[in-house]
DNA sequence: GCAAAAGTGTTCTTCGTACACCCATGA
DNA sequence: TCATGGGTGTACGAAGAACACTTTTGC
């Protein structure tokens, strides 16, 4: 391999291309990120965001795909590109622009993903400095994230199948960085039509509660569940415009 | 120079890496788009966005305004990363990708760049087939323009510094592709606070009318013409999160 | 003079917001 | 039993949508 050091050759300069990954995850609490460790320089030991170079085979949405399952065994369903970072001094070893993507997993696709790795979730608010320019690229991210919720009803896709209206809420919050009352919340999200009561809801609610006993901790009679309803759920995240109010 | 046709060597492949710009612009009816011939081979004579080959030492977006610069004579104040295009068959030639840029130009500022070089103006509707996959870059760059109207006050950019409430109208509708009610319309975008009467409006009203008898076809007394505040413009173009509602 | 565009206000309805009480759970 | 979290409904105000008439202009 060594000797094929100087194997490709172009009339005119070359910047190396690499991709990136954001990946979002919920805790029920907040949200979190994945990084990886740096194990090479340069910024050995730094954390940075998983992602790797361009091969020419593949496009970069498949490369970033690859990368994700390299560094953290993780294959989210769908990637959002949503910058590209230029910077000619972004990168010490050579020019390197990178195409950065950004995706939301379920908690419950993570587990076991993350143990064997160098990668590891930060909460939010916990954020060590990273590597290259991913303290700029984490900034934008995150506005790409906020931006997104405006027109896709983007939480689902961090919640498991059946989840309470307030832990909807408090993924809501925990984007927006706002809070919202309760009521009104539910009146919103109720509206858009996107939303089913689980079925063991009634289960509880007509049988003499703790009857059923199983899964809850307790046989609570109220702790309503919901679930989206797929179908209406995937023409809200297909229609591009389903707000229009210039 | 074609001595060095493998002066540039790397260990790993590297693509080419280009940046293309969709600029449109407003003529008062309908939204239209700037388009270069290739005078080249691939896709010789074909119609295309300007664009180009990325410098070792400048950025994307100096790249793009530098290509812009020379191939239509434009300086957009503006220009929007929207999306880069990565597969690995758009170009015959060798393995390109291309960041793509978006602006927002005023009629006004187009007048003279256009006649010298192979530019020319289409309208939305009568755009012939682009070379390479510049079909698909439109498609996405009019899906960017429309979600970014959601979030900024766009439109200005394409209107020149006093305009009638019909042109504004018409240039939403012309982007938007719907039609809206007049009086809500106007309500509507006054209501934003980033409108203000042009001076010229009080003149023609006590005056009697044609008295001025200057710039305008005749005396009208009516056809009141605006303008936006551009310090209040300018915030609601910062104001990333002015519209919350999730 | 006639058709088409543009200026102007009001009403109704819908949506957003503010707000209080009860029950269930866990300490 | 007490504090906390979560379930539920109402009343008010603001914003959006529907809508008609008059004046100006260009043909």
């Amino acid at each position: 391999m060594s000797e094929k050091e100087t194997a490709y050759s172009y009339k005119h300069p070359h910047p190396a291309v690499t991709t990136d990954c954001v990946i979002f995850c919920f805790d029920g609490k907040e949200l979190n990120v994945l990084l990886v460790q740096r194990g090479v320089e340069p910024f050995k030991g730094a954390w940075a965001f998983p992602g790797g170079f361009l091969k020419m085979d593949e496009s970069a949405e498949q490369c970033a795909l690859r990368e994700l399952k390299e560094e953290t065994d993780l294959t989210p369903e769908h990637l959002e590109q949503f910058h590209t970072f230029t910077e000619v001094d972004r990168d010490p070893r050579e020019r390197v622009i990178t195409i950065a993507y950004f995706a939301l997993v379920k908690k419950s696709e993570v587990i076991g993903g993350d143990d064997a790795s160098e990668a590891r979730w930060f909460k939010l608010n916990d954020i060590p400095r990273l590597a290259f320019d991913h303290d700029y690229i984490f900034r934008k991210a995150l506005i790409a994230l906020k931006e997104k919720i405006h027109f896709e009803p983007i939480g689902f896709d961090l919640l498991e199948e059946e989840f309470s209206m307030p832990d909807l809420q408090r993924l809501y919050e925990s984007i927006l960085g706002v809070k919202f009352d309760r009521r009104n919340f539910q009146k919103k999200i109720i509206q858009l039509g996107i939303l089913e009561e689980s079925p063991s809801n009634e289960k509880k609610a007509s049988s003499a509660q703790g009857s059923k006993g199983e899964g809850v901790k307790s046989g609570r009679s109220k702790n309503k569940k919901w679930r989206f309803i797929p179908q209406k759920y995937e023409e809200m995240k297909t229609l591009k415009n389903f707000r229009l109010e210039f």
